[in-house]
DNA sequence: TATGCAGATGCAAACGTGTACAATAATCAG
DNA sequence: CTGATTATTGTACACGTTTGCATCTGCATA
């Protein structure tokens, strides 16, 4: 029937604008190359024809024989929480403006869904692939490698040979976080932090940890939950709940803290900064929001990002591991330093 | 140099596992092709040379023989906002349940952009170009169609022929939304709108107002800045400034909801739903936090993703316009009922 | 005029895969 | 054992590009 053949052919190609155009074929291809050799006359000739055609050089045929399809892959687990999405929508941003094209894969629930996500990368002939939660198979990477895939991992330091690893120094800032509340006169500390955590997340409890023993402070440690502003309401109301009330509590993500907040708000009637000092991690838009003002650590992404692109656009990146430094934001949930500064 | 061979040739093909495996190169095509015919043995052969090689069929080169790229294109801009962003986790869930790979397409800023995110998504045979935000030229729609892709509009209702147009019926929620504020007792009415809104956004306000004319009550309508917090801040400051201060808000967006009760409670130290009643429009995550436990509209999210999904896997899918109800959500944002219900 | 040169164009061969068709091997009924 | 049927394999071409090489044109230089 027709029908089949129009589900055939309904495509334009660059032969159909050729003969319209009345030129070669390949003069077609060079008028769509940057730096091709063709005449002005030609070109004009061309784009007109593939205007009135509708013609769209295919991308998936051209990236077989030019070594690059310009597709990066984007792989990610519960991309909808606040911190996640903003990144993803940064990376996206700032991959389009660089010229290459996101391949989104959502890995939300089984770990195993980061090999599956790296296979898909590998047979669409992605560039690059940006991990966001998770880690690959070493030998599943070497695979990665084989095929002339770039890998970067985001908030992992493991040691990772052949790979970009970058994220925000997790532990020093633990460690800020530690200083900050003691700065602020705060007798009992606290922390709270999911027990489903990640790995960039638990480097946070542990700097913030070496810094109290390092100070010889005791710190009441409640660990239970997702990373999620569900668990931070039940940490905070389990914490507040104690004859020892806390006074300062650090949270190591920026949702947990605002379920913090609110516990001790709509739950126990206090408030930040008078009654308790809280500190969260990521610097979320909600953390700007008038009922938290939450002092939290900023993620440094622009220089994340940017050093993601410019890693990726090597011609033969070397393994590399980067730590850059978290800025310390200061809002209105922890109390003015009372001690003062030595 | 070696190492432009190496770059040429790294990539392993599907003869480099023919010869491994001692077969011809279709097997190993036919191997990975389901439903094609090959001996167990010789897939065994097949897929243990793949194994030890590392290959993956190249998918970019099998989308150039059958129809079909597998790649669904997905447009939206602002993906950091939480609803769209939870939209974007859902869709591109199910489709990678439905063996479709999503290509995300970040059009923030420039209107413009629509139309590149388009001519990209052609260039890669999108078999699908889901629109988030923004509509396409018409005359750039029809070179999608003739280049045999399929056409998604959410959250738009414009005459769009040979596409899907799916949302929420903004205008029925608009007048449910009116109905709840009268029928908790609000006397002084008001809207609190974006000057910056979408056009579904803009139906919300219209269905609104018109149900207000229909009852013969005022509406004060505030209507600023963009679709976020901020602009709720400001909005609510502005509206409760007044000396005829409203009771009840209707607010376009929970973004803007959540802005409005923080301008209630952090500025003016009124509490909802007591001193003030305020709905919103998307149920985001924030909304369902304890600080706001805000009543809204639960976008019908599911029963648009699965009409998508059914409609581009359909072969010859015709032009339709398809309008879900929104769920409305009691939370404890609004008075109780003191108007009985007749 | 002959020589060299640069720009424009065409031919043919890739890129890595799927599939119609023909050819071969295996199976089975008689 | 023969012919018919089926399962498997191989050959050749197609998909829509880009690119190396060769050709051709026009033009300036010696």
């Amino acid at each position: 029937m027709s029908e089949k053949v129009s589900s055939r052919k309904q495509q334009v190609r660059a032969e159909d604008v050729a003969r319209h155009a009345g030129v070669s074929r390949v003069s077609v291809s060079r008028t769509f190359t940057p730096g091709a050799s063709v005449s002005d006359a030609t070109r004009a000739k061309v784009l007109k024809s593939a205007e009135i055609l509708g013609y769209r050089v295919n991308r998936l045929a051209s990236s077989l024989n030019r070594s690059e399809s310009g597709i990066v892959a984007l792989v990610a687990a519960e991309i909808d929480t606040p911190h996640r999405a903003a990144m993803i929508a940064e990376l996206s941003e700032r991959l389009q403006a660089a010229g290459k094209v996101t391949m989104l894969i959502n890995t939300s629930g089984y770990e195993e869904r980061v090999k599956d996500a790296l296979l898909q990368a590998i047979s669409f002939r992605t560039e690059a692939a940006i991990i966001l939660s998770g880690a690959p198979d070493p030998s599943l990477a070497d695979t990665c490698f084989s095929n002339g895939m770039k890998l970067v991992l985001i908030n992992r330091e493991e040691d990772f040979p052949g790979s970009l690893q970058i994220g925000p120094d997790n532990r020093a800032a633990g460690k800020t976080a530690l200083k900050a509340l003691l700065r602020a006169g705060c007798k009992r500390i606290a922390l709270a932090n999911s027990a489903n955590a990640t790995w960039s997340i638990v480097e946070r409890q542990k700097g913030f940890l070496a810094a109290a023993e390092e100070a010889g402070v005791d710190v009441l440690c409640e660990v239970d939950g997702f990373t999620s502003y569900q668990a931070g309401l039940e940490l905070g109301t389990a914490l507040l709940d104690r004859e020892d009330r806390p006074d300062g509590i650090f949270c190591t993500t920026d949702l947990i803290a605002c379920g913090v907040i609110d516990a001790a708000r709509q739950r126990f009637g206090l408030r930040t900064p008078d009654d308790l000092s809280v500190i969260g991690f990521d610097n979320i838009q909600q953390a700007e929001w008038e009922g938290y003002d939450l002092t939290t650590f900023a993620q440094p992404t622009d220089q994340i990002i940017d050093k993601c692109l410019e890693w990726c656009t090597t011609e033969q990146p070397s393994s590399e591991t980067v730590k850059l430094p978290a800025k310390f934001v200061w809002r209105n949930s922890v109390q003015k330093a009372r001690v003062p500064m030595k």
